[in-house]
DNA sequence: GGAACTCGCCAC
DNA sequence: AAACGTGGCGAGTTCC
């Protein structure tokens, strides 16, 4: 891509972050080498016994002998695609963006076959052995791992990050989480700690648009975009957050419906994944004792209850409410997405608020989507590169070691801790929006720590 | 034998 | 009118 700053604030900040991220790649992360062999051993045992497992099954036997006897290569996705809807004729649940049935877990699961499972478990443990510990062993030097922080490739002004990947270590998946993140340790004697700009990209987001709404919603403690929505959509008359279902339909609102609607996704994929992936409801036609509990009953007699019948009549209700949701809850904010494009087709190009100009051909959503990713990265890039400069400047001991798009992890000297977090909440709090005048709401960083010598796996 | 592709899957 | 944004990487596959 054309690195495009507008001005020479723009290039100031890259040209400050670049050598603050330098130091964080020289600083590095201490990798346990013996435990990561060590699981990537036991990680090969496993899946060396399930993969035996899976070779032994009808179903194998059964892709082998459609092959001319020869041994399926069970890592093929092609080969699995061909034989499960060339030969096998079922019904892929979707397709791949060529066109082909796909072989994702979503699709495999739905068919149902015992031993489709065997193989989904394999390909789990495959990328926790091959992409992860095999990586960090791999660019581990004297048991320090050095990741690159790269702020020159992202269309949207991020960063990336390469050999390895420091930004998609897991972490919702609790096993996966577990076994790569016990790899990696701060310098003995010290301690982990990630801090977190809160909400950032829909905080920047109100600092382009102004949604009097939104900007509400951020400043009131009080107040629940995503409990509001979940009430709405599930039409839930009192919202009780201390109810696990409640909690539930929260997050799956919150991730079913509110981002997808902010990154320009529309209500017949939100009613479906809600339906679907969080609702546990069937296509078509619901009927009683149907998808997850609810206080009373299951989520299907609930919606039935409230005159929602079928996938189809839940899409019709999820459109009223997305009409809703940017006809009158934030319609300033969905004016200002309005403008913004037509902005875009006249110029060609839209500005940062950072002094960086995106142009090239973009889609509607690239081109509201753009600026407010940018901005919120170089929010954090401007928090980071303040604090990396005060470490030096008192001679601390603490280090930078990576950043992941709104987050920072230090490796800190425990004696440290309060100074670094006081001077990171000073650096949010007063000189951000000194430097940046137009950033009209609050901005945040959340702290989680690590005790001394705890891995990765121990922040919270 | 390597470049470029597809697919799947991890993060924000 | 159209319809989810940004990356990196491993494995398999295709092309030259």
């Amino acid at each position: 891509m054309k690195l495009n700053p507008k001005t020479n604030d723009a290039y100031r900040l890259l040209h400050d972050g670049a050598l603050a991220l330098a130091r964080a790649e020289q600083q590095g992360i201490r990798l346990d080498e013996a435990y990561a062999k060590r699981k990537h051993f036991q990680l090969s045992k496993k899946i060396e016994i399930l993969e035996a497992k899976f070779r032994k099954s009808t179903f194998c036997e059964e892709w082998r002998l459609s092959i001319g006897g020869k041994s399926p290569n069970i890592y093929s996705n092609a080969q699995l695609s061909y034989f499960l809807y060339k030969i096998k004729k079922l019904r892929p649940a979707s397709a791949t963006q060529s066109g082909q049935g796909s072989t994702d877990e979503d699709s495999l699961s739905q068919l149902n076959i015992p031993e489709l499972d065997i193989l989904l478990q394999i390909r789990k443990l495959k990328k926790i052995r091959d992409t992860y510990l095999e990586g960090f062993v791999r660019e581990a030097v004297d048991g320090i791992i050095h990741p690159s922080f790269n702020l020159h490739l992202v269309r949207t002004f991020r960063s990336s990050s390469d050999r390895p990947n420091f930004q998609n270590i897991p972490k919702r998946d609790k096993e996966a989480m577990m076994i790569c993140r016990k790899a990696l340790f701060p310098r003995p004697n010290h301690q982990l700690i990630e801090v977190d700009l809160s909400g950032a990209e829909v905080r920047i987001a109100a600092c382009y648009h102004q949604d009097p709404t939104m900007i509400k919603y951020i400043n009131d403690p009080t107040a629940d975009m995503h409990a509001d929505m979940a009430s709405q959509l599930f039409m839930i008359d009192h919202f009780d957050k201390s109810l696990p279902e409640h909690k539930y339909l929260r997050s799956a609102t919150k991730n079913g419906f509110i981002f997808p609607q902010f990154y320009g996704d529309y209500y017949k994929n939100c009613a479906e994944n809600m339906a679907h992936k969080w609702g546990k409801l069937s296509k078509g036609r619901w009927k009683s004792g149907q998808g997850i509990a609810m206080p009373n009953g299951s989520l299907s007699d609930h919606l039935i209850s409230k005159g929602i019948k079928s996938l189809e009549a839940f899409e019709t209700h999820v459109k009223k409410i997305e009409d809703d949701f940017w006809g009158r809850r934030f319609r300033v904010y969905a004016k200002w997405k309005d403008r913004w494009y037509a902005r875009y087709l006249r110029y060609g190009y839209v500005d940062l608020f950072t002094g960086f100009r995106c142009s090239g051909i973009m889609s509607r959503n690239d081109s509201i989507n753009y600026p407010i990713q940018g901005t919120a990265f170089h929010c954090l890039l401007f928090i980071l590169t303040a604090l990396d400069k005060e470490i030096f400047r008192n001679g601390w001991e603490s280090r930078i070691i990576s950043q992941v798009h709104d987050s920072i992890i230090i490796d800190v000297e425990p004696r440290e801790l309060s100074l670094i977090i006081n001077t990171i909440k000073y650096i949010t709090a007063v000189d951000l929006p000194k430097t940046w005048n137009w950033i009209n709401v609050p901005i945040e960083m959340a702290i989680e720590t690590a005790e001394v010598n705890r891995s990765l796996a121990y922040i919270k």
